[in-house]
DNA sequence: GCATCAACTGAGAATGATTCTCATGTTCGT
DNA sequence: ACGAACATGAGAATCATTCTCAGTTGATGC
């Protein structure tokens, strides 16, 4: 349970600058790509295992998409759910302290613990409400 | 929108049936390993279009586990979710209209129509929770 | 019962994301 | 600067899922 000790690494330092530059979810070979394409050197498996450190810590946010890929984006506060257009990517963070408080509590009356849930909302924004039907 | 004609084929009868049999969760692969050594013969393809064609129809109910994994199950009623036990695998189906509702009226403050969500929890059940740690 | 045709099937290849391997490169403590 | 442990990365391996396409089978008309 305790996170171990992580050497500060131009690689790692990379795909933070990368998250933090932009607002929006992107795959783990989307990033890798962009980072090669911004001249740096480095490797798919360490984009991996640098996303999967960071969300693991908690320090960036990740989802899963419906066809089953991982996005990740650097998130600020702390435990949270998203609201995802399925036409143009676009994602609003939403709180959800109600469903939460009902997701554990439901949990716990069937005597589960160590409690994790996954939520998210998947729809058509706004904007893309009115082309495609 | 509209669902297409489908023949009735011993495969489609018999996967159909290898889940009502059962109430748990079941991946594609295990489901096609069970039915082979049943005697069936069916192909792994065929198990996945099958799946697939009645969950889209919502005749079953699937479920997307932490690691991408698909499983499946007979399912009886409409909508509801899932709490399921990260240990030994045991679902409980709860209803989640609280939840529910909360999301669809979310999704909708911020202009999102067409909305879909998926909410799983995961835990430890009772049975389980005195085991490992 | 028999012919006909389109939908269904299935073995295996293809796909695509993610993980693993392991030799090499880096960081950190001294 | 030195050494040792951790990080890296190219590509192979893995694994679930999808695709291909020729052969099979169900539904239908006669």
């Amino acid at each position: 349970m305790s996170e171990r000790p992580r050497r500060v690494t131009r690689q790692q330092q990379a795909i933070t600058a990368a998250l933090q530059g932009r607002d929006d979810f992107r795959s783990a070979q989307e990033l890798h790509a962009q980072l090669r394409s911004g001249g740096a050197t480095i490797g798919l498996a360490t984009v991996y295992r640098t996303l999967q450190a960071l969300a693991d810590e908690g320090l960036i946010d990740m989802l899963r998409t419906e066809g089953g890929e991982s996005l990740y984006r650097a998130c600020s506060r702390g435990h949270h759910h998203h609201l995802v257009c399925r036409t143009c990517g676009r994602t609003v963070e939403v709180e959800a302290d109600d469903a939460e408080r009902w997701a554990i509590r439901t949990a716990t009356a069937y005597g589960f613990t160590d409690v994790e849930h996954t939520l998210e909302i998947f729809g058509r924004c706004a904007s893309c409400s009115g082309s495609g039907g």
